[in-house]
DNA sequence: TGTACATCAGTGAACGCGCGTTCACTGATGTAC
DNA sequence: TGTACATCAGTGAACGCGCGTTCACTGATGTAC
């Protein structure tokens, strides 16, 4: 009575299994650490099994980055329903332009934030190892930040541009504003994965203040 | 006619090249990829005479993170001799803030990124192990990246802090700032050094714009 | 000054271990008739 | 429906390799007298 996918589908259970290891095993020794006996052994199949499912490492690796891709992706549109806007209202006082600005940077900090408590495994690798690892691994993530960072550039623009006022200069400005929020928001959640006793509860607030500073600067040099 | 400290000079310069063994493999590999006998190797002595200088891997890596540490104060020092201060001058137009928030984010980050192709080994570890690695690197790292930013935090204060208007919330302002400066300067040398033709010369601009708005967005919210 | 002894950086053999990879295999699932 | 064959995920034995670590050693340098 076994459907006729029933070999498929197992294959990709144990396919997923692999991953779900090697991401675990990831976080908690580094990708570099990464052996294919003990993500075998992790996910409770032979070593030589592995074979069946990744011709080597690397190859396993760039399907993790792939699922890290699409947890951050979910994160960015989770952030952006909570984002109030718009932020940049003709006119508006410096201490005006500060209070709207919370309004995206605190639901991007938080969203942001939480999802790396929770998925700590995932987000570890991406940003961990983009400026170490293999080629293959380096060139898989590279890709995916950019894709990324295209993401968060569309949230910014509907949220920060004002319709009609779109310049050259103000969307370069836009790219660098949110590999920058990117860049910052990453390296909080990593250190708040290292010593998340160090600083209490305030590393969000920390790092909403360091944003707000990024994007008051951006939206005043226009 | 030996002088009678011969033998202890000689026991450091082995040392020596073994901290420079290491660092350059560890800018190849990562860190996390260093064996005891590949950095042996480099270093030109026996597997075994390793352990006559460490007891084991982590302990001549916290040494590489002393000099790597060592190499990034002489670095600031020589970008403060660039600085062009004080850049906050009282009622000055958002513009012309900009103007002079330039004079001393550009020799900032034109040090900087220089001094991180000359020694990419060096900074490659500070940056890249301080989420991974061991608990004594990590440890090593961390206290390290406070002292560097205490140090940062003295030339900022001295550039951007006008004496009798600092105020606590300002201190702390600068310390956030002076984070997210070495945090988006480093990962730009990080970058630079993963896919250096990626993008032309303007990495060195892209990351002045950066801290331009960052540095920019401080001022005024004070 | 010369001699006898101490120190100690560096060595090579040897060990057990986990690694990646190969190979021929097993046995359940899927397919053809 | 039943039978014979094909597919293929998963296996266990075996391999050679680099690893960390131990040990007794060598021989140059340093010290005491």
């Amino acid at each position: 009575m076994a459907s006729r996918n029933d070999l498929k589908k197992q294959k990709e259970k144990t396919s997923q299994a692999l991953i779900q290891a090697a991401l675990q095993l990831c976080a908690e020794e580094g990708y570099a650490s990464l052996s294919l006996r003990s993500v075998a052994r992790k996910a409770g199949i032979a070593p030589t099994s592995f074979y069946r499912h990744f011709r080597e490492i690397d190859e396993m690796g760039v399907e993790m980055v792939a699922q890290a891709k699409a947890v951050l992706d979910d994160c960015l549109a989770k952030a952006r329903k909570k984002m109030a806007l718009p932020a940049n209202k003709k006119g508006a006082s410096p201490a005006d332009l500060a209070k709207s600005i919370e309004g995206i940077t605190r639901p991007f900090v938080d969203t942001f934030l939480n999802f790396f408590k929770k998925n700590n495994r995932l987000l570890h690798l991406f940003f961990q190892e983009r400026t170490g690892g293999s080629e293959a691994m380096r060139i898989a993530i590279a890709k995916a930040t950019d894709q990324l960072i295209d993401h968060l550039i569309e949230l910014l623009g509907n949220d920060l541009i004002q319709p009609g006022k779109t310049s050259k200069n103000k969307t370069g400005n836009i790219r660098l504003v949110a590999e920058a929020m990117l860049m910052i928001v990453s390296r909080s959640g990593m250190e708040m994965q290292v010593q998340p006793e160090g600083k209490p509860g305030d590393i969000n607030a920390r790092t909403v203040r360091k944003l707000n500073f990024l994007l008051l600067g951006a939206l005043i040099q226009d």
